[in-house]
DNA sequence: ACATTTGTTAACCATTTGGTTAAACTATTT
DNA sequence: AAATAGTTTAACCAAATGGTTAACAAATGT
């Protein structure tokens, strides 16, 4: 049926899924609606996939293991902290500036339903923070940073480069910035995060 | 009919209405089940406030304006920088200890709607950044802190003590830590957070 | 060519949902 | 006490929603 193969109806069902999904939220999103926009019958939503459950959850791992590399990037690496952190901020905001949905739905979706977390905690992509908590301890010890939790970093730097996204209707208000000014603080921060996070702790 | 007649009926809705909007979302809360919960009939909730959206934004409207003095305190208050953040730190991170809801609430429902947001910067009690602009631009001059831009510190402020909450079911994963765990942590950021900060910008 | 599996649709269904109506009940006023 | 105004409820309604069915079309195998 399509002229371009390669476009199966599936993906293309997935792909409008994800818009609408990521867009509205499970709650938010209509059946109906991502038919309508993938261009087919309601009925074939359930054929591929047997429920709008199941069709979120596809789209919701989806979403994740796409960011879950991302966050390795900070804690399996062999580089130095500094260089984590500096790589991960600058690699996360570059993301993110091009999916600007996608930290938002994933809150989202998790605080609408926390159990979720713990299927994903048992998957084989999920990030592991133990080699990054050993590293930061050795640095502390050697007197190469102030004393912090690896827990209390960690979070810092999640928050940092996260937040500013998930806020950013919030924060337009606040500062009285327009989109354009507002992408260019962003874009501002795939270097100054890392530097102002680096300040925290180097002595 | 009260026994206790200081609880109105008006505002037993509200107090229900605020649980499980906070706790649902605007999508996901039904009206049905707020006037089970507040033990009334259906009809009543249409009574006092005319329609689902009205008695959304009547909650929103409260919840925000408890969060709003809270941000004055960074920006309209005579103390300096360092004492800001400390006070902001601590105080808002006690406050949302004990509604952890309400951060998520308000930044999921404005994602929702982003023109929300115009609406309430025309209010009065909205918060307004030019003073701190003002307070940090003077520093970074007198060279007491970093060369930092104003609206960058704002955005590192907001995020450190707003997002540990908003994250919470996906750090407490990554983390591994349990609700115990992860509020003790909490606890601990009440100062932590403003040394960090602090840290960061003194030179 | 024919049969079988796979993909797709229109029409339909049961339930849920926000909202309304008209009547009953309870104060308050006169 | 009668009238009036305010409060609360049961029953109802139309629209929306997730999901199903049965028939039809397009590939695919034999």
């Amino acid at each position: 049926m399509n002229k371009t193969k390669d476009i199966t109806t599936e993906t293309s069902i997935l792909n409008t899924a994800k818009r609408i999904f990521q867009y509205k939220g499970m709650m938010g999103a209509r059946m109906q609606e991502i038919a309508d926009e993938a261009g087919i019958n309601k009925a074939l939503l359930h054929y591929y996939f047997r429920s709008k459950e199941l069709l979120f959850e596809a789209v919701f791992n989806m979403a994740f293991s796409k960011l879950a590399p991302q966050l390795n990037e900070v804690m399996n690496t062999d580089a130095s902290i500094f260089e984590k952190i500096r790589n991960f901020s600058s690699n996360y905001i570059s993301f993110v500036l091009k999916h600007p949905y996608l930290p938002n739905f994933i809150i989202q979706e998790l605080n609408r339903n926390p159990e979720f977390v713990k299927k994903l905690v048992t998957e084989k992509h999920f990030p592991n923070i133990s080699k990054f908590k050993n590293q930061v301890h050795a640095k502390v010890t050697e007197g190469v940073i102030r004393p912090i939790k690896a827990e209390q970093l960690f979070i810092n730097i999640m928050a940092l480069n996260i937040f500013p996204f998930i806020g950013a209707p919030l924060l337009k208000g606040f500062l009285n910035a327009d989109d354009k000014t507002y992408e260019q603080l962003m874009e501002e921060r795939k270097t100054e995060v890392a530097e102002f996070i680096i300040n925290a702790i180097k002595i």
